[in-house]
DNA sequence: GCCAATTGTTTTGTATATAAAACATCAATA
DNA sequence: TATTGATGTTTTATATACAAAACAATTGGC
């Protein structure tokens, strides 16, 4: 607190506050009013007013359907997928993961750890039975999932003491580890298989499959991950197929990005 | 210019910078250094510290690989998606778009005007052939685009008027309009066709049909659009197959958005 | 290994962004 | 239609964000 606080002369209080509008409008349903920013914000009306206006004049707000309502505007849209394409791993992965998800027709997901979270980097749809909502840019906590384990399987055991410093870890589920030894249990388990398989670990009916992908150095920089309801799931090939083929797809993205071992 | 310039009291220059320190972190391919960004916006580096220390607190920026180099951060991606969230008429017209790029095997895709531009909000790759890059979330100029004129088409001729007033429209082929009047022959035909089909009107080889989509009150709010090279497409299926499929999905994504309709 | 040039960080006087208050406008209710 | 409450906008005195300059740390060339 000390540090930051003796820092935070370096705060740009207006850039703070405009950024925070966004966050609260990309949180609402629906278009707000700039009364109902300023007081979900607990500023001045006038105040929301400089920062409404600004951002208006910026195209990162746009006038909602109803008057004096304001909703994101198409810049963000820009700056997501800017930041989708300045991550080199997602253009390279994305047919791989496409052709995964053709050739098991269930669906597939990239994804990176991002602090505490899980973040989902894109994903492809299966082809038959009830698609999920868009994944993209959704975050789940890395500790109670299948494919947070096989993140966090880059780590040492130092980083990952550190990873559950400080973290409440509530369990989801029966099978979720609320402890550190639990989760280097899980993590370990990963290191050992080379895989995570999952069934209702976190949505009930839910399986999964999760890979890791390394770099140049050897370091796991993202996870490949078959999901779909179990019903979407041929059990008997999950060892003798799915799980190979996942694999392998994980492999390639990793020979892509520079990795060497034999993994 | 002058109403804009007695009001620009009410500017924010703090958010104002800092959110095109973000969008310059998105042009760019790679991370950039302070001074970097300070040199890119013209500004004092003490100044771009602020504002990078600032977005890096609030995770809108994070390091790069080098040491002081910075990139954009996973917030934008949540903006972007809660942007794309919000529009309604996306999670409406994801399944059916996905639908009708399995029936059709071709590249399908959803379009909304957003000032002079198409701007993509999502997309269906075909399973076959090479894909193309990621489109949603891109923008490209309307009045060259078979999609651009669908969209137009929603205008009145007061309205495309003043589309065009003070736009300048470069050829990009010999079949791009360059003038209201021949934009207007574009949308015209469009508006008694219901449809639009172009072959290599904006990248030699590539064809699409453009299909609108209507809202409760039958104002064109959308575009429903076919595209990929000339080879994916079967041109004998073309208008006794393609278009009828994709006329029938735009139809049943305005349906689904109260559009009542005959069209 | 030295020097020069470039970059990141801190300080500080001054220009200016800010929030309170006043004002204007609108919507609802009696 | 008059009255009340809430909202959007403008003004203005004051707190503070800002850029120049100084400083520190790093890098690159000879």
């Amino acid at each position: 607190m000390s540090e930051s606080a003796n820092h935070d002369i370096y705060f740009v209080p207006g850039l703070h506050r405009g950024l925070r509008v966004l966050e609260i409008l990309g949180a609402a349903k629906t278009p707000m009013s700039l009364s109902e920013i300023a007081r979900a914000m607990d500023l001045s009306r006038s105040s929301a007013f400089r920062l409404v206006y600004t951002l208006r004049q910026m195209e990162f707000l746009k006038d909602g359907e109803q008057k004096n309502t304001y909703t994101l505007g198409a810049k963000v849209l820009n700056l997501g997928f800017a930041y989708l394409s300045n991550q080199p791993i997602t253009t390279i992965a994305r047919p791989l993961l496409a052709k995964l998800r053709d050739t098991t027709g269930v669906s597939t997901h990239l994804s990176v750890l991002e602090g505490h979270n899980v973040l989902y980097l894109g994903s492809h749809q299966a082809r038959t039975g009830f698609v999920s909502n868009m994944v993209t840019g959704t975050r789940v906590e890395a500790y109670a999932t299948a494919i947070g384990w096989c993140l966090l399987s880059g780590k040492s055991d130092a980083e990952l003491a550190a990873f559950c410093k400080g973290l409440d870890m509530p369990p989801i589920t029966k099978h979720t580890p609320t402890s550190f030894q639990t989760l280097k249990a899980r993590v370990d388990q990963m290191r050992t298989d080379g895989f995570v398989v999952s069934h209702g670990f976190r949505e009930p009916g839910g399986s999964s499959i999760a890979v890791p992908v390394w770099d140049q150095v050897g370091k796991v920089v993202a996870c490949v991950n078959l999901s779909g309801p179990d019903s979407g799931f041929d059990f008997d090939k999950l060892k003798s197929f799915y799980l190979p083929e996942t694999k392998a797809t994980a492999l390639r993205i990793s020979r892509e990005l520079g990795y060497e071992g034999s993994n």
